[in-house]
DNA sequence: CATAAAATGGCATGATATCCCATGAAAGCC
DNA sequence: GGCTTTCATGGGATATCATGCCATTTTATG
């Protein structure tokens, strides 16, 4: 399972191509396919996700960590299926972002790429840095949600 | 799982390097990835925390638990996941400390290393020093307090 | 069918990270 | 107590990466 972490911010040509982080290509390169899986964020507004096509296959089976059996996550799971882009890498690693994709996040010159564990994120840079307040905030004020998930995993991990 | 022990204070040396103890190496290599990874403490403000990839592995797998389009998915994701670096060894055992955590730990020329178990912490060796005091007073407070509840159950007992 | 526009692939470049070897100090060993 | 090994540290050589530029192919358009 891929593990994205970190933040980049990369440039975005006039073509509308951005260069993957180096260290996100791996874990997005399999047999199936070589590149990133993208769709408008339904949580985040203003955000692309993006995730390996494996991670695209397990939502498509229903079998993704949300309740595949609801009505309701049924009807978000085919709409991300229908408004997913697959994005493959050039030669040098590069993606080229749809016009779609970039209105929705408004970027024009800089992506913002926020590594989330199994998926990331592409914002526009100022985008990111007002979200990651809003959510450090939020963070803060439940830290106590924060200590009980790591309290789960250091006992699982014993 | 790892247990990283003692304090160790290294250089940080001009392309911002730092050995990283010889002890904590070995648990930090794996087939996965050799090297640290490392966020801003969410806790301790000036400190930096580091941990093995298993275990950010496993924080991760935990965070994924949630919907993923939920606010507890990417509050913690953006104040952890996104805030990692994974900081590989070069051939000496030496990881490169990003500026980002080098300003947020206060780091200049040294850092002291912390072992805490299963993971370690990373600060400036001056601002160790204060929390170490402050954290000393509070195990003192603790321990009476401990000492106190100890009377009172023996008190009770006899 | 011809021409412009856009998409795609390939190559060049500068910055940065990584590799590799050298040194000296400390620790462990015989 | 002298010898050997491990480790922290330094510096220069090399490779990687983000990114710009150009060439070639493909797709629209008149």
């Amino acid at each position: 399972m891929a593990l994205f972490l970190s933040r980049f911010d990369n440039k975005v040509d006039r073509k509308g191509r951005v260069s993957v982080p180096a260290s996100f290509r791996a874990d997005l390169t399999s047999d199936a396919f070589a590149g990133v899986v993208a769709f408008p964020s339904p949580g985040n507004g203003g955000a692309i996700d993006g995730c390996d096509i494996d991670r695209m296959k397990q939502l498509s089976d229903g079998i993704d960590s949300f309740n595949p059996f609801s009505n309701e996550y049924g009807d978000l799971a085919t709409a991300i299926l229908t408004k997913s882009h697959r994005l493959p890498f050039d030669g040098e690693g590069r993606i080229i972002l749809p016009q779609q994709l970039l209105a929705h996040a408004g970027i024009t010159s800089m992506a913002t790429f926020a590594g989330r564990g199994a998926t990331f994120q592409i914002w526009a840079p100022e985008a990111y840095e007002a979200y990651e307040a809003e959510a450090t905030e939020r963070a803060k004020a439940q830290a106590d949600k924060f200590e009980l998930q790591r309290r789960d995993q250091m006992g699982a991990g014993e």
